[in-house]
DNA sequence: TGATATTTTGTACAAACGTACAAAACTCGA
DNA sequence: TCGAGTTTTGTACGTTTGTACAAAATATCA
């Protein structure tokens, strides 16, 4: 049999793409080993059990990952235009995500992938993980928006955020319902195509004022109401604080 | 027919709480009958194997659901301003999806982060039956809108209907994460909160103009742009179409 | 009630699991 | 070339897995 000269990147590859595609415990060591070509007895090896072979991929990716972020988020706060600042930030947070500057091509989508199925399925050795590493990182940008849209309660931004990163998780997990579902026009698996789309989206629920949740509660009331001009972000801003 | 219904309910149940929370491999037939105070061969004999459970629980939802659904978008089609029919529209997909009409108080919720968890594992088993059974009521919803956004293209309401869902999905499943980046001034758990807020993003997000390629192209080749006054969907539409 | 159908229980089993560990096969400076 | 260090291999272990099945318990209805 050939000899792979680095196996322990074979063994890291073939297990993020298997535990990216189908989680944790439905992957078997011998599931990756046999991926990786290796010896199932070299994995315990290389990262002493299986949850060490995850941490080690956690460690690999969050680094390089979030340093660009902060990079871009730098660049992006010296954007002059509010409108333009926000695309930046946005960007700076979506597009690491999907292109990671360190080695492997597309490594970046296959690991943000892998942290969504793992955040689905509630896995342990990764949940501190995330709250340490990346809390830091997400409150920066969080800080940056809360500087480009003052007007907007902390609160609000952080639901967004939470909105962002569901629909980031979710392109990179279910692309063949966007093809499906445009009949072909639009490809799930284009991943520039996805970072335009969701930067937009993005910007535009970020731009839309704070729910306003006594109007909110009477608008449910009587739902005739005098004619909008279909304009987002409209509605006067009244909120308790 | 059922003698005792209650435990036959009672294993459904249970699996569909220690699925959703821990997925579909990290558990299994033992836990399940232990959670639910029955018997690992009485969940055979139920369900015949672990992935009939799992359809079973699938059909005891979806119709319910998707009748729901439909049900609220019939009376949203009929608001007559566009700004509050859209609000009806999106509501009427979201409300459903935390809260279904059936039997158990939250059985919504669940089910919908049971459905969060399948999609990122790519269960097979579930796999044919979220394109079988979700897409009618999907597209339903995109021709709704499409209807009240008639300049918007077809493709851009596909990718602003994938990010509404991915929000939903992982507010469901991590909605700590909200709480912590908040510092405590909102709570992930709040479903209510989480409604208001997602209806109110993916309104914004659905005003936008549609992401125009060459524009946006010539927009990051020089940053400097007339100041927008940062409301949504201000930005004149100059789509291709 | 007794006969029958349905549900629950206990146990068993083959397969797959994560992991440990000794032997074998390599690598590479001296 | 040699020998120490590193990596890979093969195998074996104790568990846990999903499922099957017969016996026991319970419910239904004549």
């Amino acid at each position: 049999m050939t000899r792979n000269p680095n196996m322990r990147e074979a063994i890291l590859s073939a297990a993020e793409l298997l535990f990216s595609t189908n989680g944790f415990n439905a992957v078997s060591i011998r599931d990756i080993a046999l991926e990786a070509g290796a010896n199932p007895g070299s994995i315990t090896y290389h990262f002493k059990s299986k949850d060490g072979l995850l941490l080690e991929i956690y460690k690999r990716h969050c680094g390089p990952m979030n340093k660009r972020r902060m990079e871009l988020l730098v660049a992006a706060r010296r954007v002059r235009d509010v409108q333009d600042r926000l695309e930046a930030i946005v960007r700076a947070y979506v597009q690491p995500a999907f292109s990671s500057s360190s080695d492997l091509a597309g490594g970046g989508a296959r690991f943000t992938r892998l942290r969504a199925v793992m955040s689905a399925e509630g896995n342990a050795v990764v949940g501190r993980i995330i709250a340490e590493i990346f809390d830091d990182t997400t409150n920066a940008f969080i800080e940056a928006i809360e500087e480009s849209l003052p007007h907007l309660p902390r609160t609000t931004i952080v639901w967004r955020s939470q909105f962002l990163l569901g629909a980031l998780y979710y392109t990179l997990v279910s692309p063949e319902r966007v093809t499906r579902l445009s009949r072909g026009e639009a490809d799930g698996a284009d991943m520039a195509e996805a970072i335009e789309q969701l930067v937009a989206s993005t910007v535009a629920s970020l731009q839309a004022s704070d729910v306003d949740h006594l109007d909110t509660a009477s608008r449910r009331a009587k739902p005739t109401q005098p004619p909008a001009k279909s304009v987002a972000g409209k509605r006067k801003e009244n909120s308790t604080s």
